[in-house]
DNA sequence: TTGAAAGCGCTAACAC
DNA sequence: GTGTTAGCGCTTTCAA
């Protein structure tokens, strides 16, 4: 543990520089329009005191905040054996840091936690919101709308659209029904004709339109074909046993994520199925970690996790900048949301 | 993007409820003697109001900011690959949540975001800071110090312990050494005579930690037998090939993280090596999405990750409420370091 | 028990 | 250009 001194303020700095504390407030923000001698004056003092801007009275008055929260939403461990949500993490901390702003993290590991967040949004600490992970039925949008903050979302929200009570909703998120239909297209051009799905949990968009992206293509599919699961390695498994009874004739796999897919894998070799001889395997995320080191190396759809990261951030500061510009009501210029496209990596698995 | 709008304040409150502010204050602040009439009556303008405490109001006359910053100081993609973090983040996370305190992630990805991170902790916007990832070279520990915020470190910092300029270094960390002894021993006591190293980058401690323990059984190792990698998978990878080609007879590797076996392993198997009949592999860590993904599933050495990650929350916290508690100096009772205990899992690897 | 009043450190009009 | 002044919204003595 280190000491706290008492930090020098503005005062301090202007008694030293003998000038006001409104010049040096001036040459700590920019320095326009003062004598570049004070400028200098001052410059030294801030230097030998070790000045540095007391945030909380700056933010008292100007009402910036020069933070914004990410808002992961995910009771379950998934999270963290996940490095998706790390990629968007430094995607919008690289674009964060661009921008001179601060992330805050706020993970939400169950119900009780949500007043926190949203007692924490509107107390006035950051600058606007970025949010993951919604589930259908998630309180946490209600939070947010009531804390009236800025928000972008991280994949499509559930609602529909009539939730723009203050403006549109924005969110980034990739395409993943075209991203599914490419993906059993892919399976379908090899020549597999009974394909199977391995969903998402189906409370998220992302899962909902990975599964309508697989019956665009297989129209009839046999319902026995598609199984539920949870994104984990472990809900992959179980899914592909499931399968296997069901269907032991299938010669292929569409799973909703690299995860799913890692498990299924693991089945289907320890069950002395062949991959992709006997059956093909596609997944979905093209996590690397994952999608490069099973056996066999993992075909899927590759969404840019961490650019979307990046893009939710740039939306969020765009709109924040706008906001700025003009004070009220602002129509134009709006950011919008953004869908990203996909693209399907071959390995060895289909 | 949702609206901000303008919140309501201690004052409108106050008129609301036909009280002085000061009242509001203390109800809002635990209600600690008012009548109870009145707390009744301040609660409900609360509620009508939807009043939420400006927490830039606060900190400025507190000094209190319920918050506390993770300097996550790395400059490599590794980061993100790696569990590793985020386990720790959660374990953080759910500590500081118990304590109501918010978790501010600084990420840095390159000397030029040093300065950044140095102003905003030196900005007063957090009550301490939580750093992971030194590197020896690193200039992150200076600006902390420059800083003045009380901080704890996440593993043993590479600087002898004369830096103890203002209170000794507090850390938290796994017995690196005592863990790597005893996946050495384990592997000994397997009747395996070469036991090769794959070492994790040199210039942070728990890799040279793990690299001592190694030594301390292997005493007089061959050291054509040790080689330097980087904690990950390909850096397993390379270090496995460069292994196997100085040392084509040897039977036993232990690698200094899951991430750089699961490489090595991969080149066994591709080199027709049989693990362990041919070769015994041992790793570190038990990041368990790695360690049972791997075929075979890996025998390694556990640390509990979150658990580190909750203990530097704990220990941080406890440290900011004794100085709270005697404003000056406070002697006694200071927290200290943590060394966490480690466990071999024996799975099929080894 | 409650209220009045004095700031916390800073910015932003507004004068000079 | 530069200084003066009035708050930002809250907590916290100090009196009543």
């Amino acid at each position: 543990m280190t000491e706290t001194a008492s930090r020098p303020t503005l005062e301090a700095v202007a008694a030293r520089a003998g000038v006001s504390r409104a010049t040096v407030s001036r040459v700590v923000n920019g320095g326009e329009g003062v004598r570049e001698t004070l400028v200098e004056r001052v410059r030294r003092a801030v230097e030998e005191l070790g000045y540095v801007p007391n945030q909380a009275a700056r933010s008292l008055v100007t009402r910036r905040h020069d933070a914004v929260a990410v808002v992961i939403a995910e009771p379950e461990t998934r999270v963290f054996a996940d490095p998706f949500f790390a990629l968007q993490l430094r995607g919008i901390s690289k674009e964060l840091t661009v921008h001179d702003s601060q992330l805050v993290l706020l993970l939400t590991e169950g119900r009780e936690d949500y007043a926190r967040v949203g007692r924490y949004l509107a107390g006035g600490h950051v600058d606007g919101a970025l949010v993951f992970s919604l589930h259908l039925d998630d309180p946490l949008p209600g939070l947010i709308h009531g804390a009236g903050v800025p928000t972008v979302f991280g994949g499509r929200p559930g609602w529909s659209d009539g939730m723009r009570v203050n403006g549109p909703t924005v969110y980034v998120d990739s395409d993943n029904r075209g991203g599914a239909r490419e993906a059993v297209r892919h399976l379908v051009g090899l020549g597999h004709t009974r394909i199977a799905h391995i969903t998402g949990p189906l409370d998220q968009t992302c899962a909902v339109d990975r599964l309508d992206g697989f019956r665009d293509v297989m129209v009839d599919a046999d319902p026995r074909l598609i199984v539920g699961s949870d994104f984990t390695p472990v809900g992959g498994e179980r899914a592909m046993r499931e399968l296997l009874e069901r269907c032991p004739e299938l010669d292929a796999v569409f799973a909703a994520n690299d995860l799913s897919a890692s498990g299924a894998l693991r089945v289907l070799r320890e069950r002395g199925r062949r991959v992709p001889e006997d059956v093909a395997v596609v997944g979905f995320d093209d996590m690397l970690p994952v999608a490069e080191q099973t056996d066999p190396p993992l075909t899927t759809v590759r969404q840019d996790i961490e650019e979307m990261g990046r893009l939710m951030a740039r939306l969020l500061l765009r709109g924040l900048e706008q906001r700025g510009r003009d004070e009220q009501g602002s129509v134009g210029g709006a950011p919008s949301s953004v869908v990203l496209p996909t693209t399907l990596v071959r390995r060895a698995s289909a």
